[in-house]
RNA sequence: GCCCCCAUCGUCUAGCGGUCCAGGACGCCGCCCUUUCAAGGCGGUAGCACGGGUUCGAACCCCGUUGGGGGCACCA
């Protein structure tokens, strides 16, 4: 798509007049929402759209946000919820006296909390906005599991409320991007089934979706910024301001201390006559930034506290906390879920974001919900230099992809108390952002195989046989597609071998010897099994075996018993361990019997022989 | 240093002021089943960080302490 067009789509004068909120009439229901978001529609939950999408008091609603931004207490405004009909609002999350009234019997954590983010108008919206959630990842290095809860997430949040996930890439660092990281990406998400409706390949109204592309929209948004004067040119360097602070007293640490702002017309001159070259700044406002978090309730940072932030750098190059929201008010996005750590930057977003309603470009301020951390071992976040944080590792293992999501949903939610297995539509079915949990989540690999060893067990045989042919044909062990033999004795040790393993690329060690001419036999697994007193079985499972008339695993099995138990005396794990060796190479396989049976009388003899030989050998 | 977030078994969680001497799952331990390994069945282990309030009643609400984490860029 042509990065014109969005620039186009989005940023003509009368685009900006549009939703000025000194009109008199607004369009709370945006036209587009006939393009999307119906698509899940029909599978909402019976109650939760009424939730979300009800007829609101939107005043009350823009007044709480307008509190908010203006920095009177917004709870003061806000209106008794009406409790969920399902599920009570479960804390209260409500912090400083005066508040608790508000909130008693109400709860701050239901969605419609934070007010309906497009509709900043004074009148009633007829169509409440449908969600729209968004996903935007820089191509960065490899594909990280906390970025990946994070796209489900708000996946999950899009598809339960019927809504739209937009996905964009925000490739504005050249340096550190890189297309196959981007490529990626793509491929990741397709793989954990996460499908977006807007987005790089399957494009949308409001593109371009790479951050790339869309510079133009940037420097012009910027320009309107710095005309509207909420956004100055400051030429301090980094020098001066600590040393201003310094001599105020002050710790440097406390960063920029706006002195820019205050700049005349002369000074500035008298700047750029030197050489400087202005970074933007935004003007922060003078009041407590303060907001509904989806997942933790208010969150409050005091007048003050935050600095005017840089925009563009001195370059023209526009930042991250800048173009982030931009693309956002762009995109009509109304739910920001994001990772924990964008938290500190968010009451930036909201001066932002009052200053981009101002100007018309963005018409309101969308919900923010901020999602714990995904830790590793100990209680640090998993850093990309964790092996564990790879995604990468838990495809090439053979995770499954369901199995995986609903390992990653449960790292910050759950579906019921009793309950942990589930599935992507009992998810969509099931999600509501607002349960969950604040706490940084510990990603277990125990669990996370556990989970998909059950989801392994669950596959139709059919299903199952698909999805490990990959597996062994990487290994060499089938063809791909494998022959009518090989998709034979497949499907036969299936049931057998699903529920033996956790991920499918144990498929390669557990029923390699059925695709072999000659088994390896294990080092260790012949010490303990192929002794030279062994040999007597090996001799006895021959003779029984050679003429067997009926090779069935039935028959096998009775023939064996009659010789090697009662034959020769021996206990059943002595009688057979031999055995299993000879023909597996393991100690441990899938049950004998019907392994012996798809082995075929020809290579079982062969190989009872071959461990014949090395059982008589001398010990040692 | 400043700001912010978080706090229930080892881990992930349920808990929404009485139904909780706290429920589930993973892990771990034991038993049963059993040709190995699993699976399955049964049982067990283990937790509300601490201190003050509020209340007839607190895991739950408030305050504080302690502990953990994160953020403080012309990175994203």
């Amino acid at each position: 798509m042509d990065p014109r067009q969005g620039l186009r789509l989005v940023l003509p004068d009368r685009t900006l007049d549009r939703d000025r909120p000194a009109r008199p009439r607004p369009r709370p229901g945006r036209p587009r929402d006939h393009l999307h978001g119906r698509r899940r529609a029909a599978s909402a939950g019976p109650h939760e759209s009424a939730d979300l999408r009800r007829p609101h008091p939107d005043l009350l609603h823009l007044a709480d946000h307008d509190a908010a931004a203006r920095g009177r207490r917004a709870d003061r405004h806000s209106v008794r919820r009406r409790p969920h009909p399902a599920r009570p609002a479960r804390r209260h999350h409500d912090r400083g006296p005066g508040h608790a009234d508000q909130q008693r019997g109400g709860g701050r954590r239901r969605l419609d909390r934070g007010g309906f983010p497009m509709s900043a108008h004074p009148s009633p919206p007829t169509t409440p906005p449908t969600i729209r959630a968004r996903f935007c990842p820089s191509p960065t290095g490899m594909v990280h599991v906390g970025l990946m809860r994070t796209a489900l997430f708000n996946w999950a949040h899009a598809r339960h409320n019927g809504g739209t996930l937009v996905f964009r890439i925000e490739d504005t660092d050249a340096t550190r991007d890189s297309e196959e990281s981007y490529r990626h990406l793509l491929d990741s998400m397709r793989w954990l089934g996460l499908d977006w409706d807007e987005g790089p390949e399957v494009g949308g109204p409001h593109g371009p979706y790479r951050q790339s592309e869309r510079h133009d929209i940037y420097r012009d948004v910027a320009a309107k910024l710095l005309a509207s004067g909420h956004a100055y040119e400051s030429f301090s360097t980094n020098e001066e301001v600590d040393a201003r602070r310094l001599a105020a007293g002050q710790d440097p640490k406390l960063g920029y201390d706006n002195y820019d702002r205050f700049l005349t017309d002369e000074q500035k001159a008298a700047f750029r006559a030197e050489g400087r070259e202005p970074v933007l700044r935004l003007k922060m406002p003078d009041e407590d930034l303060v907001w509904n978090d989806l997942v933790r309730g208010e969150i409050r940072f005091a007048a003050g506290s935050v600095p005017d932030f840089v925009l563009v750098r001195a370059n023209g190059v526009p930042l991250y906390p800048f173009v982030n929201p931009v693309d956002d008010a762009l995109m009509g996005i109304t739910d920001v879920l994001r990772g924990e750590d964008l938290l500190p930057s968010t009451p930036r977003q909201l001066a932002l974001y009052a200053a981009l309603t101002d100007i018309g470009v963005a018409s309101g301020t969308p919900r923010f919900g901020h999602l714990p951390y995904v830790t590793g071992e100990g209680n640090k976040k998993l850093s990309k230099r964790d092996p564990q944080s790879n995604i990468d590792i838990y495809r090439q293992r053979g995770f499954l992809p369901e199995a995986f999501a609903n390992y990653l949903a449960l790292l910050g939610w759950s579906i019921a108390d009793d309950r942990d297995i589930f599935t992507m539509e009992e998810m969509v079915e099931a999600f509501d952002v607002t349960r969950v949990s604040a706490n940084p989540a510990r990603f277990d690999l125990k669990k996370a195989e556990a989970i998909n060893a059950t989801h392994l067990r669950a596959l139709p045989v059919d299903d199952f046989v698909s999805r490990v042919i990959p597996f062994l044909a990487a290994a060499g062990l089938v063809s791909d597609p494998p022959s009518d033999e090989q998709r034979r004795v497949l499907e036969a040790i299936a049931p057998l071998a699903q529920e033996r393993m956790i991920v499918l690329s144990d498929a390669v060690g557990l029923l390699g010897f059925l695709f072999v001419d000659d088994v390896e036999i294990d080092e260790a697994a012949a010490a303990k099994n192929l002794r030279p007193e062994d040999a007597e079985v090996l001799d006895a499972a021959e003779s029984a075996l050679r003429d067997l008339p009926d090779w069935s695993a039935a028959s096998i099995e009775e023939v064996l018993k009659a010789a090697l138990v009662e034959g020769l005396g021996r206990k059943p794990r002595q009688a057979f361990g031999p055995v299993r060796v000879a023909v597996s190479g393991r100690t441990v396989s899938p049950p004998l019997y019907e392994s012996i049976e798809l082995l075929g009388r020809e290579r079982t003899l062969a190989r009872l022989e071959a461990a014949r030989t090395l059982a008589a050998r001398p010990a040692g």
